[in-house]
DNA sequence: ATTACATTGTTATAATATAACAATAACAGA
DNA sequence: TCTGTTATTGTTATATTATAACAATGTAAT
């Protein structure tokens, strides 16, 4: 994990050290409004950041929220084999990482026995805290 | 199916009409443009009328994409448990209806013990055409 | 007819994302 | 070192997606 980050450039670096120090994911407007003391003043230099940094694997995109959340699945090699658990209520957001369901997933085979080893699932529902 | 409809609104029906007549995905200000000469014509009636259809699961929203397709799904009174597949070189969608796929996330646990019976799921790949 | 409520029409604007192009940096091979 | 190549950056403008706010109209039960 730590090697990887040697190889990002200045502005990848940025984006990627904001959104690992937030717990929970961030708008990337959100993200430029705090980049922009660090010199990155305008949209494209955080959406090609955050381009290149889902693209890699360090962070993830919540596509239902339009958010950017720091990878903390250790095993996330399979940068393309993505599971969140999302709280409507909260918004909180978790990675999933359970090999079990990854491995189902990349095994399903859909009625034409096409398979897929990359996918994005969203689970929602109502977290512990807010029940 | 036939008989949700009849409940449906003016602006609900025209704008479940025009993706029905789809085959694929339509995007927001695409079905905005085709509806116009039915004198829909600014964003809030559209958006509207898909909250709507979304809510009652007539259509799905495709979030990696932004866009609405009709479901196809007869058996699909669960609208909030969703699947497709989507080729990453022609952009063709389809949605998956394997009831072995959704008893096994809808039965999911993660490590809390937390089950979720509302999920979205998107497989990326490239279809037979494309291959 | 009156109330209550959903739906519609309308204007404006917010939020998310990309195109296009010039300038600079990084780096491998002659 | 030079030089061509490629990635990265900076910048302006604009495209795309989505919602706020509020007035007007329709609908249906009492």
């Amino acid at each position: 994990m730590a090697q990887k980050k040697e190889y990002l450039s200045k502005n990848q670096k940025i984006v990627l050290d904001i959104i690992e120090k937030s717990a929970q994911p961030m708008k990337a407007y959100s993200i430029l409004f705090n980049v922009q003391k660090k010199g990155l003043k305008a949209p494209p230099q955080v959406y090609r950041a955050l381009d290149k940094l889902v693209e890699i694997g360090k962070i993830h995109k919540i596509e239902s929220r339009n958010a950017f959340i720091a990878c903390r699945n250790s095993a996330c090699t399979i940068t393309n084999a993505t599971a969140f658990s999302i709280c409507e209520s909260c918004e909180y957001v978790k990675e999933i990482s359970s090999s079990k369901l990854s491995k189902y997933l990349s095994n399903f085979q859909d009625k034409e026995g096409m398979k897929y080893n990359k996918y994005n699932l969203e689970f929602f529902g109502i977290c512990k805290k807010c029940k």
